[in-house]
RNA sequence: GGUCUGGUAGUUCAGUUGGUUAGAAUACCUGCCUGUCACGCAGGGGGUCGCGGGUUCGAGUCCCGUCCAGACCGCCA
């Protein structure tokens, strides 16, 4: 027997009983008459004792040997400290140990398994496995765990079935890049991974499914960031027989559900908004609504006087940031050489110091008067002890500069509060983008999105205000989830696909099979997809999500452990019919 | 594809204007220590300054190239 007991769950009432218990060394503090070792394991640590009096000769004797992350059996009798520890849930107790039994040696490891590691995140990945012994990490899959058993029982209790879907599918070209596999049977022919299990989980409802989730991996071959993986999952849903306001029922019925048990905060609201009018006051189509620092639109009441900038600019914007009055000139440059970051790209930055006694100190007071900064303050906002920061330009560019400027300052500010959580429903996207690479629309969601059937008529004339069935849950500035009713008829389908530059002839190459189904009696319906490792990261209050994926990918989508991608034999090639041109 | 930051002891980092033998903390090893728990004390070992080239009397430091890592932009239906 290796263990009766864990390591984390000794306490005072178990005292002069007889253990068994198993863990690796987490330290040893040997003071010449007596050894402590700190015993670990998952759940917890016990203190161990080898002492002169007390202990056998050669068992203290091995004690001695004991190095970091050995990994040991011990027997013996539970004891009170005589000094104890209120610091850990054991600190009461210690095993007094009898026998002594070293399962496996281990190599000094390469950084120190604690909570605060002296440890870089290169290091970490590379000995991935030495990182999950320590508690953030290892907290964090705990908790990850946590969140996927409420979902699931939620879901389950709701009346979803989870079904898998093949991760072996068919290429599109609509969308991210996909991850080939070569098939072997099928001499030159490629599966690709799902980007989204999307129109196999259409299928499931075209065959009565109606109540469809699956907790599943995703893959698309995109460049990556502290937040975005290759592979990664999603709680993935689709229902039939409903309207929007039906999923968006039962999916703010689940976040209210994880976030007063996960965080116990009680979520009263799920406000809505527009994504034009996200657009318009925040700047991008996940506002983080914890804060205010609205965007004031100044064109009509800064356009009026002879400061060519702004009356050259499609766009004028500004926002008020609270107490930046006090800011002094050269934070206030600070400021300006960040937004002309290339990483933000705008040209400059005009500045309104709104003063304690009313009065206002612009960088444009050669252009502008009092009146004119007033009607500035109100448009944004703005209080006396304020400064108004002001960008303009081309409209797009203006906004998601000002956004990333807002963002920023907030951080600063320390307005992002991670224990407080403010849902949004954007709903109302556009369907349709205009790429200007390709020269073409493409679906803003995707294609299977359906229209609002009064904009239809649109499609023709303007096709880029199409307004779709198509919503994203937005937690805190993320993008937590997006979905969107979808079409379930073979003509809207052809209609959407002509829309984006198919010919009949690739529609039905491609998604045939698709079409084909919705002439066998599709319902309506429509779904839902969260992104889960960013759900549990925010969830948890972290920034980063690789914590919480127990291996993952680093910033060039290698995992440095086992060092993937890797080179494949001439066998293997041969076999695959794969010639390399490198 | 691009921008920025970094790469110096096992690890995390410092290293001034280019100037003698490249430092600290921690980890590791040895010894001591009668209640430790971030134990303490004394001593010790440990370096291709990412790699290649250049400038210079002299390069960890400056220049060019390259590799690796991280953050971001593009990209991510």
């Amino acid at each position: 027997m290796y263990r009766s007991h864990s390591c984390g769950e000794l306490r005072a009432s178990d005292i002069n009983k007889e253990v068994t218990i198993s863990g690796w060394v987490q330290k040893s503090r040997d003071k010449g008459f007596m050894i402590w070792v700190d015993l670990r394991d998952r759940y917890g640590i016990t203190q161990l004792i080898f002492d002169e009096q007390r202990t056998p000769k050669d068992v203290v004797e091995k004690a001695k040997t004991l190095g970091r992350e050995f990994v040991i059996k011990v027997t013996g009798t539970v004891i009170e400290r005589e000094s104890k520890n209120k610091n850990i849930p054991t600190g009461e107790i210690e095993i007094l140990v009898k026998e002594l039994s070293i399962l496996n040696e281990a190599l000094v490891p390469p950084f120190t398994i604690e909570d605060e590691t002296d440890g870089g995140e290169d290091i970490r990945m590379k000995y991935r496995y030495l990182d999950i012994r320590r508690n953030p990490v290892k907290n964090s899959l705990m908790f990850r765990h946590q969140v996927a058993m409420k979902v699931r029982n939620y879901l389950s209790e709701e009346g979803f079935i989870e079904v898998e879907t093949p991760y072996l599918i068919k290429s599109t070209p609509e969308g991210a890049r996909d991850f080939v596999v070569p098939s072997r049977m099928n001499e030159g022919q490629f599966y690709a991974l799902p980007q989204s299990p999307q129109t196999f989980k259409q299928l499931l409802m075209v065959g009565g499914m109606d109540k469809y989730f699956q907790i599943v991996k995703c893959f698309r071959d995109e460049d990556l960031r502290a937040d975005r993986q290759p592979e990664f999952t999603q709680i993935d849903c689709e229902m039939a027989f409903v309207e929007q306001e039906d999923i968006l029922h039962i999916f703010e019925g689940l976040t209210h559900h994880l976030i007063k048990d996960i965080k116990g905060v009680e979520i009263n609201e799920f406000p809505r908004m527009t994504y034009d009018e996200a657009v318009r006051t925040y700047g991008n189509d996940k506002p983080d609504i914890r804060f205010g620092m609205k965007f004031g639109e100044l064109n009509e009441v800064a356009q009026h006087k002879d400061f060519k900038v702004f009356n050259d600019a499609e766009l004028v914007v500004g926002i008020a940031v609270p107490g930046g009055a006090s800011y002094t000139r050269k934070e206030i440059d600070k400021l300006i050489d960040w937004v002309k970051r290339p990483q933000v790209g705008a040209l400059g930055m005009v500045y309104v110091k709104c003063n304690d006694d009313g009065t206002y100190k612009s960088s444009v007071d050669k252009f502008y008067d009092q009146e004119d900064l007033a009607k500035w303050a109100k448009s944004t906002g703005a209080k006396a002890g304020d400064l108004i920061c002001i960008l303009s330009g081309q409209t797009n560019k203006v906004r998601s500069q000002l956004s990333a400027l807002r963002m920023e300052l907030a951080e600063r500010l320390g307005l992002r509060n991670p224990e407080e959580f403010a849902p949004l429903w954007v709903v109302d996207f556009p369907l349709l983008e205009w790429d200007e690479e390709t020269e073409r629309y493409h679906a803003m969601h995707h294609p299977f999105t359906s229209p609002k059937p009064e904009d239809i008529p649109l499609l023709d004339t303007k096709p880029g205000d199409v307004r779709a069935n198509a919503y994203d849950l937005v937690l805190n500035g993320n993008e937590i989830g997006g979905g969107s009713i979808r079409i379930h008829d073979k003509e809207t389908q052809a209609l959407m696909f002509d829309h984006l530059g198919f010919t009949p002839e690739e529609a039905k190459a491609q998604f045939g099979f698709l079409m084909d189904a919705f002439q066998y009696g599709a319902p309506p319906h429509g779904g839902i997809a969260f992104g889960f490792d960013r759900l549990v990261a925010i969830l948890g209050g972290q920034e980063t999500i690789r914590d919480f994926i127990a291996f993952p990918k680093n910033n060039s989508g290698r995992d440095v452990m086992i060092d993937a991608p890797a080179n494949i034999d001439e066998e293997q090639l041969k076999e695959l019919n794969i010639k390399l041109d490198l």
